[in-house]
DNA sequence: CACTTTTGCTTGCAATACTTAGCAATGCTC
DNA sequence: GAGCATTGCTAAGTATTGCAAGCAAAAGTG
C-alpha cells in the first residue's frame, strides 16, 4: 500500500506544481509540505488535508483515509448503518413515559421560545 | 454557539457515564476527557472524536463539525435529518440547540427518578 | 562560464495534543 | 464520624505538529 506521502506528491507533480506553488495557494509552508510528501507527519490535521484536497481536486475523505483517519462513510466495505442518528438512538433506550415527557418538554421549549 | 466541550459533556452525562467509565471504554485518559469537555483542546484528533462518537452514538461528522474541522458534506447547523420513524421526528425537525436542551432535560429526568 | 533564481529539503523552535501522577471534594460503608 | 473509594480536575512531562530560516543542488540567464 502506497504511503499517503507518495500519493499527494504524485498529485502535485501531475499538476506540474512546485512546493512553493502549493505554499502560495494553500498557505501551507513548503517545509511542511515536504515533510508531508515523505510521510514524516503521522497525523496531519484535517484542515491541512482539506486545503490540499481542494487544490488537487480530490475528495477530502480520500486523503483522510489515506492518512489513516476514520472516515465518515466507511468507503471501505460494508458498514452496518445501525447507528443512524436519531435523538432517540443517542440517548439509548427510552421508556414510554420518558418519551412522553420529552415530547411534553419539547412542546414547552418551543412555546417558550417563540 | 455552544462549545463542542459542553456538547460532548452533555452527551456523556445523558448516558450517566463518569469520565473514568469513558476512559475504560475508549482508552482515552480521563484527564484528557476533562480537558475536552472544557474545550481546552483546540484541535482534538479525529481518532479521538471517532471513539467518542462511537460510544455516544453520535455521528462522527457531527463532532468533527462541532470542533471546527471541515466536513465532507458541509452540513451546517440545522440539517433536517432523514425522517426516521421516531416520535421525536414526528414532532418535526430538531435543531442543535433544542437537541442540547433535550439531552439536558433527559439527564434531569433520569436523575430525578432514582 | 559566472551569477542569480528556483527547487526540495533539513534544522531548530514554539505551540499544543495527550498521558501519568496526584490532589481536593464528595460519596459510601461500618 | 472514621476510613476508603470515586469523582472531576490540574500540573507536569513527553511527543508531535507546523513554521521560519537557511542550505545545497539544479536550472535559468547573460
Amino acid at each position: 500500500m502506497k504511503s499517503y506521502g507518495e500519493y499527494i506528491k504524485a498529485l502535485r507533480e501531475s499538476k506540474g506544481l512546485t512546493l512553493r506553488d502549493v505554499e502560495r495557494q494553500t498557505e501551507v509552508s513548503n517545509a511542511y509540505l515536504s515533510q508531508l510528501e515523505s510521510s514524516k507527519i503521522k497525523q496531519p490535521s484535517p484542515t491541512m488535508l482539506y486545503k490540499l484536497a481542494e487544490l488537487y481536486g480530490v475528495k477530502y475523505e480520500v486523503l483522510m483515509e489515506k492518512v489513516g483517519y476514520p472516515v465518515p462513510q466507511a468507503t471501505t466495505s460494508v458498514k452496518s448503518r445501525k447507528s443512524e442518528e436519531t435523538v432517540l438512538h443517542r440517548v439509548g433506550v427510552i421508556s414510554k413515559e420518558e418519551e412522553m415527557e420529552l415530547l411534553e418538554y419539547l412542546k414547552f421549549m418551543r412555546g417558550r421560545r417563540k
